[in-house]
RNA sequence: GGAGAGGUGGCAGAGUGGCCGAAUGCACCGGUCUUGAAAACCGGCGUAGGGUCAAACCUACCGUGGGUUCAAAUCCCACCCUCUCCGCCA
Protein backbone atom coordinates (compact mmCIF):
# COMPACT_ATOMS: atom_id res chain seq x y z
CA UNK A 1 0.00 0.00 0.00
CA UNK A 2 0.76 3.70 -0.61
CA UNK A 3 0.83 6.53 1.76
CA UNK A 4 -2.25 8.73 1.00
CA UNK A 5 -0.72 11.66 1.02
CA UNK A 6 2.30 10.65 -1.21
CA UNK A 7 -0.35 9.49 -3.97
CA UNK A 8 -3.04 13.07 -3.72
CA UNK A 9 0.27 14.89 -3.95
CA UNK A 10 1.72 12.68 -6.28
CA UNK A 11 -1.01 11.97 -8.48
CA UNK A 12 0.15 12.33 -12.11
CA UNK A 13 3.34 10.26 -11.25
CA UNK A 14 1.45 7.80 -9.39
CA UNK A 15 -0.94 7.30 -12.65
CA UNK A 16 1.89 7.03 -15.01
CA UNK A 17 3.43 4.40 -12.84
CA UNK A 18 -0.13 2.45 -12.83
CA UNK A 19 -0.41 2.91 -16.46
CA UNK A 20 3.31 1.32 -17.35
CA UNK A 21 2.19 -1.46 -14.75
CA UNK A 22 -0.95 -2.12 -16.58
CA UNK A 23 -3.27 -1.35 -13.29
CA UNK A 24 -6.22 0.13 -13.99
CA UNK A 25 -6.79 2.28 -10.97
CA UNK A 26 -9.06 5.36 -9.97
CA UNK A 27 -6.56 7.61 -8.69
CA UNK A 28 -8.73 10.42 -8.49
CA UNK A 29 -11.35 8.99 -7.03
CA UNK A 30 -8.61 8.30 -4.08
CA UNK A 31 -8.38 12.11 -3.45
CA UNK A 32 -11.83 12.76 -3.60
CA UNK A 33 -12.59 9.74 -1.10
CA UNK A 34 -9.41 11.28 0.68
CA UNK A 35 -10.94 14.95 0.80
CA UNK A 36 -14.63 13.34 1.85
CA UNK A 37 -13.10 11.76 4.79
CA UNK A 38 -11.01 14.59 5.90
CA UNK A 39 -14.21 16.63 5.97
CA UNK A 40 -15.96 14.08 8.36
CA UNK A 41 -12.68 13.66 10.49
CA UNK A 42 -12.77 17.77 11.20
CA UNK A 43 -16.83 17.50 11.88
CA UNK A 44 -16.31 14.61 14.08
CA UNK A 45 -13.49 15.97 16.07
CA UNK A 46 -15.07 19.20 16.83
CA UNK A 47 -18.84 17.27 17.94
CA UNK A 48 -16.54 15.18 19.82
CA UNK A 49 -15.34 18.25 21.58
CA UNK A 50 -18.27 19.75 21.84
CA UNK A 51 -19.49 16.42 23.18
CA UNK A 52 -16.86 15.53 25.99
CA UNK A 53 -17.41 19.43 27.49
CA UNK A 54 -21.19 18.84 27.91
CA UNK A 55 -20.33 15.89 29.58
CA UNK A 56 -18.01 16.62 31.81
CA UNK A 57 -20.25 19.44 33.10
CA UNK A 58 -23.01 17.06 34.26
CA UNK A 59 -21.39 15.72 37.09
CA UNK A 60 -21.30 19.37 38.54
CA UNK A 61 -24.57 20.81 37.27
CA UNK A 62 -27.42 21.24 39.50
CA UNK A 63 -30.21 19.01 38.79
CA UNK A 64 -32.81 21.05 37.18
CA UNK A 65 -29.57 22.00 34.56
CA UNK A 66 -29.07 18.35 33.93
CA UNK A 67 -31.85 17.02 32.01
CA UNK A 68 -31.12 20.22 29.32
CA UNK A 69 -27.57 18.95 29.40
CA UNK A 70 -28.09 15.05 28.65
CA UNK A 71 -30.87 15.88 26.24
CA UNK A 72 -27.66 18.18 24.26
CA UNK A 73 -25.41 15.31 25.05
CA UNK A 74 -27.77 12.95 23.00
CA UNK A 75 -28.27 15.21 20.19
CA UNK A 76 -24.39 15.20 19.52
CA UNK A 77 -23.99 11.70 20.06
CA UNK A 78 -26.57 10.90 17.54
CA UNK A 79 -24.90 13.18 14.92
CA UNK A 80 -21.27 11.73 16.12
CA UNK A 81 -23.07 8.21 15.22
CA UNK A 82 -24.10 9.43 11.96
CA UNK A 83 -20.94 10.90 10.43
CA UNK A 84 -19.12 8.05 12.14
CA UNK A 85 -20.73 5.37 9.87
CA UNK A 86 -20.86 7.98 7.23
CA UNK A 87 -16.56 8.10 7.66
CA UNK A 88 -16.43 4.55 8.01
CA UNK A 89 -18.09 3.71 4.62
CA UNK A 90 -15.87 6.35 2.73
CA UNK A 91 -13.38 4.94 4.46
CA UNK A 92 -13.89 1.51 3.20
CA UNK A 93 -14.29 2.77 -0.61
CA UNK A 94 -11.00 4.56 0.05
CA UNK A 95 -9.16 1.67 1.01
CA UNK A 96 -10.33 -0.43 -1.68
CA UNK A 97 -9.20 1.98 -4.59
CA UNK A 98 -5.91 2.61 -2.30
CA UNK A 99 -4.73 -1.19 -1.92
CA UNK A 100 -5.24 -1.53 -5.92
CA UNK A 101 -2.21 0.83 -6.26
CA UNK A 102 1.00 -1.11 -7.18
CA UNK A 103 4.47 -0.09 -5.38
CA UNK A 104 6.24 2.72 -7.26
CA UNK A 105 8.84 1.59 -9.60
CA UNK A 106 12.83 1.92 -9.45
CA UNK A 107 13.51 4.28 -12.91
CA UNK A 108 15.92 1.26 -14.15
CA UNK A 109 13.57 -1.22 -14.47
CA UNK A 110 12.15 -1.98 -17.81
CA UNK A 111 8.95 -0.81 -19.25
CA UNK A 112 6.27 -3.27 -20.65
CA UNK A 113 5.49 -7.12 -20.34
CA UNK A 114 7.33 -9.96 -19.76
CA UNK A 115 8.84 -10.39 -22.58
CA UNK A 116 9.85 -7.03 -21.94
CA UNK A 117 12.26 -8.03 -18.94
CA UNK A 118 16.12 -7.08 -19.82
CA UNK A 119 18.81 -9.56 -19.18
CA UNK A 120 21.21 -8.55 -16.75
CA UNK A 121 23.72 -11.20 -17.47
CA UNK A 122 24.54 -14.82 -18.27
CA UNK A 123 26.46 -17.35 -15.94
CA UNK A 124 27.80 -20.93 -16.52
CA UNK A 125 27.51 -22.88 -20.05
CA UNK A 126 24.25 -24.84 -21.29
CA UNK A 127 25.83 -28.12 -21.57
CA UNK A 128 26.30 -29.71 -24.25
CA UNK A 129 25.10 -33.45 -24.87
CA UNK A 130 25.90 -35.98 -27.59
CA UNK A 131 22.85 -37.57 -27.20
CA UNK A 132 18.91 -36.91 -26.92
CA UNK A 133 18.40 -35.12 -23.50
CA UNK A 134 15.28 -36.25 -21.59
CA UNK A 135 13.31 -34.18 -19.70
CA UNK A 136 13.12 -34.35 -15.79
CA UNK A 137 9.36 -36.24 -16.13
CA UNK A 138 11.22 -38.87 -18.39
CA UNK A 139 13.98 -38.67 -15.90
CA UNK A 140 12.31 -39.27 -12.99
CA UNK A 141 10.34 -42.19 -14.43
CA UNK A 142 13.53 -43.86 -15.47
CA UNK A 143 14.73 -43.82 -11.41
CA UNK A 144 11.27 -44.18 -9.67
CA UNK A 145 11.68 -40.66 -8.50
CA UNK A 146 8.47 -39.10 -8.32
CA UNK A 147 5.14 -40.64 -8.13
CA UNK A 148 2.64 -38.35 -10.18
CA UNK A 149 -0.41 -41.41 -10.18
CA UNK A 150 -0.39 -41.48 -6.03
CA UNK A 151 -0.15 -37.52 -5.92
CA UNK A 152 -3.35 -37.56 -8.26
CA UNK A 153 -5.07 -40.13 -6.43
CA UNK A 154 -4.53 -38.90 -2.73
CA UNK A 155 -4.99 -34.84 -3.47
CA UNK A 156 -5.58 -33.94 -7.52
CA UNK A 157 -3.44 -32.93 -10.08
CA UNK A 158 -0.73 -31.19 -9.15
CA UNK A 159 0.27 -33.32 -6.48
CA UNK A 160 2.91 -35.53 -6.42
CA UNK A 161 5.36 -37.64 -4.05
CA UNK A 162 8.69 -37.65 -4.10
CA UNK A 163 10.49 -40.77 -4.00
CA UNK A 164 14.02 -42.12 -3.07
CA UNK A 165 17.19 -40.07 -4.15
CA UNK A 166 14.38 -37.21 -5.27
CA UNK A 167 13.74 -36.88 -1.78
CA UNK A 168 17.63 -37.08 -0.63
CA UNK A 169 17.89 -34.16 -3.81
CA UNK A 170 15.43 -32.43 -2.45
CA UNK A 171 16.58 -32.41 1.33
CA UNK A 172 19.90 -31.60 0.42
CA UNK A 173 18.90 -28.93 -1.56
CA UNK A 174 17.47 -27.40 1.35
CA UNK A 175 20.47 -28.04 3.77
CA UNK A 176 23.09 -26.56 0.99
CA UNK A 177 20.82 -23.67 1.08
CA UNK A 178 20.18 -23.07 4.79
CA UNK A 179 23.43 -23.42 5.60
CA UNK A 180 24.68 -20.54 3.17
CA UNK A 181 22.20 -18.32 5.08
CA UNK A 182 23.42 -19.18 8.28
CA UNK A 183 26.93 -18.41 6.74
CA UNK A 184 25.34 -14.96 5.21
CA UNK A 185 24.00 -13.66 8.93
CA UNK A 186 20.39 -15.27 8.20
CA UNK A 187 18.78 -16.04 11.15
CA UNK A 188 17.16 -19.57 10.12
CA UNK A 189 13.64 -20.26 10.68
CA UNK A 190 10.71 -22.95 10.02
CA UNK A 191 7.49 -21.49 9.49
CA UNK A 192 4.07 -22.20 10.00
CA UNK A 193 2.52 -22.99 6.88
CA UNK A 194 -0.66 -21.23 7.24
CA UNK A 195 -1.29 -17.82 8.25
CA UNK A 196 -4.39 -15.44 9.16
CA UNK A 197 -6.02 -13.54 5.93
CA UNK A 198 -4.85 -10.02 7.57
CA UNK A 199 -1.37 -11.15 6.91
CA UNK A 200 -1.57 -12.73 3.52
CA UNK A 201 -3.13 -9.05 2.81
CA UNK A 202 -0.10 -7.20 4.01
CA UNK A 203 2.32 -8.73 1.81
CA UNK A 204 -0.02 -8.21 -1.08
CA UNK A 205 -2.10 -11.56 -1.76
CA UNK A 206 -5.89 -11.57 -1.68
CA UNK A 207 -6.42 -14.96 -0.25
CA UNK A 208 -10.37 -15.12 -0.98
CA UNK A 209 -11.00 -13.01 -4.34
CA UNK A 210 -12.03 -14.76 -7.54
CA UNK A 211 -8.48 -14.76 -9.06
CA UNK A 212 -6.67 -15.90 -5.86
CA UNK A 213 -3.33 -17.92 -5.80
CA UNK A 214 -4.37 -19.47 -1.91
CA UNK A 215 -6.06 -22.33 -0.56
CA UNK A 216 -7.98 -20.90 2.58
CA UNK A 217 -9.36 -22.17 5.04
CA UNK A 218 -13.29 -22.65 5.46
CA UNK A 219 -14.92 -21.25 8.41
CA UNK A 220 -12.00 -19.55 9.74
CA UNK A 221 -9.29 -16.91 8.40
CA UNK A 222 -6.22 -19.17 7.76
CA UNK A 223 -4.96 -19.97 4.87
CA UNK A 224 -1.97 -22.37 3.18
CA UNK A 225 0.70 -20.09 2.35
CA UNK A 226 2.05 -19.49 -1.20
CA UNK A 227 5.21 -18.48 0.28
CA UNK A 228 7.19 -18.07 3.71
CA UNK A 229 7.67 -14.84 2.16
CA UNK A 230 3.68 -14.11 4.09
CA UNK A 231 5.07 -15.39 7.46
CA UNK A 232 8.32 -14.14 7.61
CA UNK A 233 7.36 -10.82 6.94
CA UNK A 234 4.03 -11.38 8.95
CA UNK A 235 6.69 -12.23 11.73
CA UNK A 236 7.13 -8.87 12.72
CA UNK A 237 3.39 -7.39 12.47
CA UNK A 238 2.72 -4.19 14.26
CA UNK A 239 5.80 -4.00 16.00
CA UNK A 240 8.12 -0.93 16.03
CA UNK A 241 11.83 -2.19 15.57
CA UNK A 242 15.23 -0.30 16.56
CA UNK A 243 16.71 1.07 13.96
CA UNK A 244 20.07 0.00 15.01
CA UNK A 245 18.99 -3.59 15.12
CA UNK A 246 18.48 -2.97 11.00
CA UNK A 247 18.75 -4.83 8.75
CA UNK A 248 17.25 -7.82 10.32
CA UNK A 249 17.99 -10.65 7.60
CA UNK A 250 15.65 -13.95 8.16
CA UNK A 251 15.43 -17.04 6.17
CA UNK A 252 12.34 -19.77 6.53
CA UNK A 253 11.80 -22.82 5.22
CA UNK A 254 8.17 -24.16 4.31
CA UNK A 255 5.96 -25.90 1.89
CA UNK A 256 4.48 -22.89 -0.26
CA UNK A 257 0.88 -23.91 -1.88
CA UNK A 258 -1.03 -22.57 -4.79
CA UNK A 259 -4.16 -23.24 -6.51
CA UNK A 260 -2.53 -21.99 -10.20
CA UNK A 261 -5.86 -20.77 -10.90
CA UNK A 262 -5.79 -20.12 -14.83
CA UNK A 263 -2.71 -21.73 -15.79
CA UNK A 264 -4.74 -24.72 -16.95
CA UNK A 265 -3.81 -25.44 -19.92
CA UNK A 266 -0.21 -24.63 -20.13
CA UNK A 267 2.42 -27.23 -20.24
CA UNK A 268 1.82 -29.32 -16.94
CA UNK A 269 3.71 -31.87 -17.01
CA UNK A 270 6.10 -32.78 -14.61
CA UNK A 271 7.03 -30.64 -11.45
CA UNK A 272 6.89 -27.56 -12.70
CA UNK A 273 4.09 -25.38 -12.09
CA UNK A 274 2.63 -27.82 -9.06
CA UNK A 275 0.32 -27.31 -5.97
CA UNK A 276 2.65 -27.48 -3.22
CA UNK A 277 6.26 -27.65 -3.55
CA UNK A 278 8.83 -26.90 -0.61
CA UNK A 279 11.18 -23.73 -0.54
CA UNK A 280 13.87 -21.91 1.48
CA UNK A 281 13.37 -17.96 1.59
CA UNK A 282 14.86 -14.93 2.30
CA UNK A 283 13.51 -11.98 3.87
CA UNK A 284 14.74 -8.93 5.13
CA UNK A 285 13.63 -5.69 6.85
CA UNK A 286 15.92 -2.52 6.40
CA UNK A 287 15.97 1.05 7.36
CA UNK A 288 13.49 3.25 5.88
CA UNK A 289 15.24 4.82 2.65
CA UNK A 290 16.47 3.30 -0.58
CA UNK A 291 19.92 3.16 -0.39
CA UNK A 292 19.79 0.49 2.47
CA UNK A 293 17.59 -1.30 0.50
CA UNK A 294 18.86 -1.46 -2.69
CA UNK A 295 22.20 -2.68 -1.29
CA UNK A 296 20.26 -5.24 0.77
CA UNK A 297 18.59 -6.41 -2.68
CA UNK A 298 21.64 -6.52 -4.48
CA UNK A 299 23.36 -8.73 -1.64
CA UNK A 300 19.76 -11.17 -1.93
CA UNK A 301 20.48 -11.57 -6.14
CA UNK A 302 24.04 -12.41 -5.19
CA UNK A 303 23.74 -15.00 -2.74
CA UNK A 304 20.97 -16.59 -4.93
CA UNK A 305 23.51 -15.96 -7.83
CA UNK A 306 26.03 -17.48 -5.73
CA UNK A 307 23.88 -20.48 -4.85
CA UNK A 308 22.97 -22.07 -8.32
CA UNK A 309 26.63 -21.22 -9.57
CA UNK A 310 27.65 -23.05 -6.85
CA UNK A 311 24.96 -25.88 -8.02
CA UNK A 312 27.34 -25.78 -11.65
CA UNK A 313 23.63 -24.73 -13.53
CA UNK A 314 23.83 -22.10 -16.23
CA UNK A 315 21.26 -19.39 -15.86
CA UNK A 316 20.72 -15.61 -17.20
CA UNK A 317 19.90 -12.91 -14.27
CA UNK A 318 16.25 -10.99 -15.16
CA UNK A 319 15.46 -7.58 -14.41
CA UNK A 320 11.79 -7.41 -14.81
CA UNK A 321 9.57 -5.50 -16.50
CA UNK A 322 6.89 -3.00 -14.11
CA UNK A 323 3.93 -4.84 -16.29
CA UNK A 324 5.33 -7.94 -14.48
CA UNK A 325 5.99 -6.97 -11.04
CA UNK A 326 3.18 -7.61 -9.18
CA UNK A 327 1.80 -5.22 -6.60
CA UNK A 328 4.24 -4.55 -4.09
CA UNK A 329 7.93 -4.80 -5.60
CA UNK A 330 9.76 -1.54 -6.55
CA UNK A 331 12.43 -3.86 -8.38
CA UNK A 332 12.20 -7.38 -9.02
CA UNK A 333 15.23 -9.84 -10.31
CA UNK A 334 14.47 -13.30 -11.70
CA UNK A 335 17.17 -16.05 -11.96
CA UNK A 336 16.51 -18.26 -15.19
CA UNK A 337 17.77 -21.49 -14.52
CA UNK A 338 18.70 -23.63 -18.01
CA UNK A 339 16.43 -26.49 -18.31
CA UNK A 340 17.42 -28.40 -21.44
CA UNK A 341 14.11 -30.95 -20.99
CA UNK A 342 12.18 -27.77 -21.24
CA UNK A 343 9.96 -26.54 -24.57
CA UNK A 344 11.61 -27.83 -27.37
CA UNK A 345 15.27 -28.03 -27.01
CA UNK A 346 15.59 -26.83 -23.68
CA UNK A 347 14.77 -23.46 -22.11
CA UNK A 348 15.20 -21.15 -19.23
CA UNK A 349 12.79 -21.82 -16.72
CA UNK A 350 12.51 -18.82 -13.65
CA UNK A 351 13.71 -20.51 -10.16
CA UNK A 352 14.28 -17.53 -8.28
CA UNK A 353 12.76 -14.55 -7.60
CA UNK A 354 13.92 -11.42 -5.90
CA UNK A 355 12.31 -8.06 -4.85
CA UNK A 356 12.51 -4.71 -3.02
CA UNK A 357 8.87 -3.59 -2.06
CA UNK A 358 10.22 -0.55 0.01
CA UNK A 359 7.76 0.60 2.01
CA UNK A 360 5.04 -0.79 0.80
CA UNK A 361 4.24 -4.19 2.89
CA UNK A 362 5.23 -2.58 5.67
CA UNK A 363 2.85 0.10 5.81
CA UNK A 364 0.06 -2.52 5.67
CA UNK A 365 1.64 -4.79 8.21
CA UNK A 366 2.21 -1.68 10.10
CA UNK A 367 5.91 -2.31 10.55
CA UNK A 368 7.74 0.76 11.93
CA UNK A 369 11.51 1.39 13.03
CA UNK A 370 12.47 4.31 15.49
CA UNK A 371 15.59 5.61 16.24
CA UNK A 372 16.50 7.44 19.25
CA UNK A 373 17.94 10.79 17.28
CA UNK A 374 14.76 11.11 15.30
CA UNK A 375 11.42 11.74 16.52
CA UNK A 376 8.47 9.50 15.84
CA UNK A 377 8.42 6.38 13.40
CA UNK A 378 9.26 5.44 9.76
CA UNK A 379 7.91 2.22 8.05
CA UNK A 380 10.83 -0.43 7.33
CA UNK A 381 11.95 -1.30 3.90
CA UNK A 382 11.14 -5.28 3.18
CA UNK A 383 12.59 -7.31 0.51
CA UNK A 384 12.35 -11.43 -0.28
CA UNK A 385 13.96 -13.38 -2.32
CA UNK A 386 14.05 -17.32 -3.07
CA UNK A 387 17.06 -19.54 -1.75
CA UNK A 388 15.93 -22.44 -3.52
CA UNK A 389 12.13 -23.21 -4.20
CA UNK A 390 12.77 -27.02 -4.53
CA UNK A 391 10.75 -28.83 -7.56
CA UNK A 392 12.30 -26.09 -9.31
CA UNK A 393 15.49 -26.54 -8.58
CA UNK A 394 15.11 -30.07 -8.69
CA UNK A 395 14.06 -30.33 -12.51
CA UNK A 396 17.68 -28.02 -13.28
CA UNK A 397 19.59 -30.20 -11.59
CA UNK A 398 17.90 -33.60 -13.02
CA UNK A 399 18.09 -32.31 -16.69
CA UNK A 400 21.53 -30.89 -16.44
CA UNK A 401 23.70 -33.32 -15.18
CA UNK A 402 21.67 -36.36 -16.77
CA UNK A 403 24.40 -38.48 -19.37
CA UNK A 404 24.16 -40.30 -22.17
CA UNK A 405 23.65 -43.85 -20.29
CA UNK A 406 20.52 -42.50 -18.00
CA UNK A 407 22.30 -41.78 -15.02
CA UNK A 408 22.07 -38.42 -13.48
CA UNK A 409 25.26 -36.59 -11.44
CA UNK A 410 24.89 -35.32 -7.83
CA UNK A 411 26.34 -31.97 -8.17
CA UNK A 412 29.39 -32.27 -5.90
CA UNK A 413 27.68 -29.28 -3.39
CA UNK A 414 25.31 -31.43 -2.54
CA UNK A 415 26.79 -35.19 -2.23
CA UNK A 416 27.17 -34.84 1.38
CA UNK A 417 23.34 -35.02 1.78
CA UNK A 418 22.31 -36.87 -0.98
CA UNK A 419 25.08 -39.38 0.25
CA UNK A 420 26.33 -40.42 -3.46
CA UNK A 421 27.85 -38.87 -6.32
CA UNK A 422 25.46 -40.53 -9.40
CA UNK A 423 21.92 -41.25 -8.94
CA UNK A 424 20.83 -44.66 -11.33
C1' G B 1 -11.46 -30.67 24.38
C1' G B 2 -12.89 -29.20 29.92
C1' A B 3 -12.10 -25.65 34.21
C1' G B 4 -10.03 -21.16 35.87
C1' A B 5 -6.99 -16.46 35.66
C1' G B 6 -5.50 -12.54 32.80
C1' G B 7 -4.24 -8.90 28.49
C1' U B 8 -3.16 -1.01 30.77
C1' G B 9 2.67 3.42 28.35
C1' G B 10 9.93 0.41 27.06
C1' C B 11 9.15 -2.85 31.60
C1' A B 12 6.66 -3.57 36.33
C1' G B 13 2.08 -2.17 38.16
C1' A B 14 -2.44 0.97 40.13
C1' G B 15 -6.99 2.22 38.35
C1' U B 16 -14.54 -1.06 38.35
C1' G B 17 -18.78 4.72 35.14
C1' G B 18 -17.44 11.35 34.99
C1' C B 19 -11.86 15.65 37.31
C1' C B 20 -8.00 9.14 33.52
C1' G B 21 -3.95 9.55 28.05
C1' A B 22 -4.00 7.20 32.61
C1' A B 23 -0.98 7.10 39.74
C1' U B 24 3.56 5.04 41.36
C1' G B 25 8.25 2.54 40.65
C1' C B 26 12.13 1.11 37.27
C1' A B 27 14.53 2.14 32.75
C1' C B 28 15.83 6.20 29.49
C1' C B 29 17.23 11.57 28.19
C1' G B 30 18.67 16.70 29.95
C1' G B 31 20.28 19.60 34.22
C1' U B 32 22.18 20.73 39.44
C1' C B 33 25.83 18.78 42.72
C1' U B 34 30.91 16.08 42.15
C1' U B 35 37.99 16.10 40.24
C1' G B 36 35.11 11.98 37.82
C1' A B 37 31.34 8.41 38.83
C1' A B 38 27.50 6.85 42.11
C1' A B 39 23.75 8.72 45.27
C1' A B 40 20.41 12.75 45.94
C1' C B 41 17.50 16.54 43.82
C1' C B 42 14.99 19.22 39.50
C1' G B 43 12.89 18.71 34.62
C1' G B 44 11.60 15.71 30.44
C1' C B 45 10.00 11.03 28.64
C1' G B 46 4.00 7.08 23.82
C1' U B 47 1.80 6.65 18.75
C1' A B 48 -1.20 8.68 14.91
C1' G B 49 -4.22 12.64 12.70
C1' G B 50 -5.48 17.94 12.71
C1' G B 51 -3.56 22.81 13.98
C1' U B 52 0.68 26.60 14.27
C1' C B 53 6.41 30.02 11.53
C1' A B 54 6.99 27.51 16.15
C1' A B 55 4.00 26.68 20.31
C1' A B 56 -0.54 26.58 22.70
C1' C B 57 -4.48 23.69 21.56
C1' C B 58 -8.06 19.79 19.47
C1' U B 59 -9.18 14.44 18.25
C1' A B 60 -8.25 9.15 18.46
C1' C B 61 -5.76 5.03 20.87
C1' C B 62 -5.74 0.99 27.90
C1' G B 63 -5.61 -6.98 23.17
C1' U B 64 -9.37 -6.57 18.51
C1' G B 65 -14.33 -5.56 16.88
C1' G B 66 -19.33 -4.43 18.22
C1' G B 67 -22.93 -2.65 22.04
C1' U B 68 -25.08 0.13 26.52
C1' U B 69 -24.66 5.41 28.36
C1' C B 70 -25.09 12.43 28.15
C1' A B 71 -20.19 10.06 29.64
C1' A B 72 -16.40 3.58 29.13
C1' A B 73 -9.59 1.44 30.60
C1' U B 74 -13.90 0.64 33.91
C1' C B 75 -20.49 -2.34 32.25
C1' C B 76 -22.38 -6.10 28.23
C1' C B 77 -21.39 -9.43 23.76
C1' A B 78 -18.12 -11.78 20.22
C1' C B 79 -13.30 -12.83 18.74
C1' C B 80 -7.79 -13.06 19.29
C1' C B 81 -3.81 -14.01 22.50
C1' U B 82 -1.16 -15.47 27.18
C1' C B 83 -0.82 -18.31 31.73
C1' U B 84 -2.36 -22.43 35.32
C1' C B 85 -4.75 -27.15 36.14
C1' C B 86 -7.19 -31.62 33.91
C1' G B 87 -7.87 -34.80 29.65
C1' C B 88 -5.95 -36.35 24.85
C1' C B 89 -1.92 -36.77 21.49
C1' A B 90 2.96 -36.88 17.23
Amino acid sequence: MLDLQFICENADDVKQNCEARGVTVDVDAVIRLREERNKLVGEGDELRRQQKETSSQIPKASAEDRPALIEAGKKLREQISGIEARQKEIEADLRAEQTQIPNMTHPDAPIGGEDDASEVHLSGQKPEFDFEPLDHYDLAAKHDLIDFEAGSRVAGHGFYYLKNDAVMLEMALVQFALCKLRDEGFTLHTTPDLARDSVLEGIGFNPRGDETQIYSVNDSDLSLVATAEITLGGALKDQTLDVKDLPLKFAGLSHCFRTEAGAHGRKTRGIYRVHQFTKVEMFAFTGPDLEQSNAVHADIVRIEEEIFQALGLHYRLIDTATGDLGGPAYRKFDLEAWMPGRGDGGSYGEVTSASNCTDYQARRLNIRCKSAEKKGTQFVHTLNGTAISCARAIIAVLENYQQKDGSIVVPEVLRPWVGKDVIG
